[in-house]
RNA sequence: GGCCCCAUGGUCAAGAGGUUAAGACAUCGCCCUUUCACGGCGGUAACCCGGGUUCGAUUCCCGGUGGGGUCACCA
């Protein structure tokens, strides 16, 4: 048996053969620099901040060149399946302004790349794998798990890199020995489960200035510098399957992928993908390892978003916040490029789309997540959001996370005002973060949730009920905002408070307070709190009915 | 442990062989002001360590240290 006749006797029948594939799938026809990137989650159903991160990177690259971004999902592990995963993965990237132009969608495959689901794609990997078979690149291992965990604990004893290569698996020399030759064939005949291993050929156990070295150029990294792969990594699984790596570069390859973005966590792993795509004679796509997303872990030290450990990192925390997604991909875009922040101040109009994308200014070293940055960048970004939209905005928020608030929308118009109270000042107010926050912010103005939160300030509490009462019988709702507070200053002097602060503080003892107390306790009337904005832009948008109600509860 | 990646204020970061080492967030103070927010002005605060190259390194090289990642028939 030679290696042309094992690959028969393993895959006897195949739709097609690795050159009609190459037809199958050709180059694409794309403009000059078009970059061709695509996303590849495992279906579990769960898509976390870096996901998004890596996400953004790729739609950015390939839609601002004109190129195609694809969804592929990675199915190749069974176990990690999560049912209507995909559905959940497209629905949240979508949500935070993510399309696919290409790839797995709800309705079926779109695109003629595919199929864009890798556990549909067994032929395909298949014919490769067959090739490296025939071509002695490749080799059927029938070593058992136990066989395996015993040439671990014989390497580990003698202190040597863990792994099966050159010597540590007899059936890669199958073709030396004859007897050999004949077991193989004899249990791949009588249906004995195998795997298909590379036959790399690194060379194993030497010091790492003798071994030889890869140069790859990453577009975020630039010049990276490892030691070549000896490791007989599984291409299929005893289930016919193939694993990552294989499917990453098979797919990659007639996928025509141009740009790889991922995790820098697969820079380990990068030398087998070299071989990979040198064994099948195909050139690398440009990769670009992306920092990994940190934040500070229990120790005080960084540490990787973890999906299991921090589920507040996952992207329901911000929905169900309702941090909008804008600000998220605004705050992400700030943290992926170091230069995006300054272009933002210099052109705080534009859409995000019309900045120029970049890998050369991605960060290399991993940011920590910083949730203080992301209230600032999300109370800026609401400020250019209108506020019929952003009350729309709202309750769809409203009817998916917090439905306890259906009585702040039953009046979207009503809701849009006060919204918008002090947003369009000469000095616009930004007090809008993020839904949950908004909800609390704008509290006062529904019965359902108003609340005395704070006390009278100490130096007008003796005259809080006088106070109210003579504000009521002065009150006219149709008042402009400097009548309105003529007559606050004259309450406050009829009862001894300085009209101006500035005189309470020359000459304390000659007043009570100020006019800032005898308007705070109306405010507190009002509003329940010592803060808010401006009373008497509130007070137009409550209504008379309303203001006067509030207010009889406090005169006596 | 082997291998790989990374290293500028509390955080995100710009930067060049010679700079008063930007900017943003946070923080502190002052101003504006009927409160808050916004805005303005200002402050505190950084080049991990040791060698080498150089007239001169935070910047280039080497070595440490620290942090992160990875060593599966998971991705």
């Amino acid at each position: 048996m030679n290696h042309k006749e094992l690959s028969e006797l393993i895959y006897p029948s195949l739709p097609h053969t690795c050159a009609e594939y190459e037809e199958i799938y050709p180059e694409r026809n794309l403009p000059e620099g078009a970059m061709v990137t695509r996303l590849g989650p495992s279906p579990t159903g769960f898509i976390h901040l870096g996901n998004l991160y890596g996400a953004f990177v790729d739609e950015r690259l390939a839609h601002q060149s004109g190129g195609v971004f694809f969804l592929r999902i990675e199915d190749t592990d069974d176990k990690r399946y999560v049912e209507n995963a995909v559905e959940t993965i497209i629905s949240s990237l979508e949500f935070f302004g993510i399309s696919f132009d290409e790839g797995a969608t709800l309705n079926g495959d779109v695109g003629s790349y595919g199929d864009y689901t890798q556990s549909k794609r067994g032929d395909i990997y298949q014919a490769f794998a067959k090739k490296l078979l025939a071509e002695n690149k490749a080799y059927p291992c029938f070593l058992t798990e136990d066989e395996i965990n015993e040439i671990r604990e014989k390497q580990e004893a003698e202190k040597l890199t863990p792994g099966i290569y050159v010597g540590w698996s007899k059936y890669r020399d199958w073709d030396k020995d004859e007897a050999l030759a004949a077991e193989v064939e004899s249990r791949i005949k009588g249906g004995e489960p195998f795997v298909i291993r590379l036959k790399s050929s690194g060379m194993p156990n030497v010091s790492a200035e003798d071994s030889l070295r890869h140069n790859v150029t990453d577009a975020v990294r630039g010049e990276l510098s490892m030691p070549a792969n000896f490791q007989d990594i599984v291409i299929i699984k005893q289930t016919g399957i193939p694993t990552y790596h294989f499917a990453h570069v098979v797919d990659d390859h007639l996928m025509r992928t141009t740009h790889v973005v991922r995790g820098e966590e697969w820079l380990p792993s990068l030398p087998i993908h070299v071989e990979l795509f040198d064994y099948l004679g195909w050139e690398l796509p440009i990769y670009c390892h992306t920092a990994q997303l940190m934040k500070i872990g229990e120790d005080g030290n960084k540490r990787k978003l973890s999906k299991r450990k921090d589920p507040e990192l996952s992207l329901d925390f911000y929905r169900s916040e309702g941090y909008h997604p804008k600000a998220v991909r605004e705050y992400l875009l700030t943290v992926l490029n170091s230069n995006y922040e300054e272009w933002r101040i210099e052109n705080p109009e534009e859409q995000a789309e019309n900045f120029k994308f970049t890998t050369e200014k991605m960060s290399a070293s991993g940011a920590l997540f910083d949730l203080d940055k992301l209230n600032d960048v999300s109370k800026n970004t609401l400020l250019h959001i209108e506020a019929a939209e952003l009350a729309a905005w709202l309750k769809s928020w409203s009817d998916e996370f917090a439905p306890e608030f259906a009585y702040v929308f039953k009046d979207i118009t009503h809701l849009a005002e006060i919204l918008d109270l002090g947003r369009h000042d000469a000095r616009p107010r930004a007090d809008l973060v993020y839904a949950r926050q908004i909800m609390d912010f704008i509290s006062y103005f529904f019965d359902e949730s108003f609340e005395i939160e704070d006390e009278y300030p100490a130096e007008a509490a003796a005259d809080a009920g006088d106070i109210i009462k003579r504000y009521l019988d002065s009150y006219n709702h149709s008042d402009d905002n400097e009548q309105w507070f003529s007559k606050i200053r004259d309450i406050a002097t009829e009862l001894g408070y300085a009209a101006k602060p500035k005189d309470y503080k020359k000459n304390p003892d000659d007043y009570k307070g100020h006019v800032g107390h005898v308007s705070t306790v109306i405010r507190i009337a009002l509003m329940g709190r010592a803060q808010s904005p401006d009373v008497w832009a509130i007070q137009q948008i409550m209504g008379e009915d309303k203001v006067r109600e509030r207010l009889q509860r406090h005169s006596f």
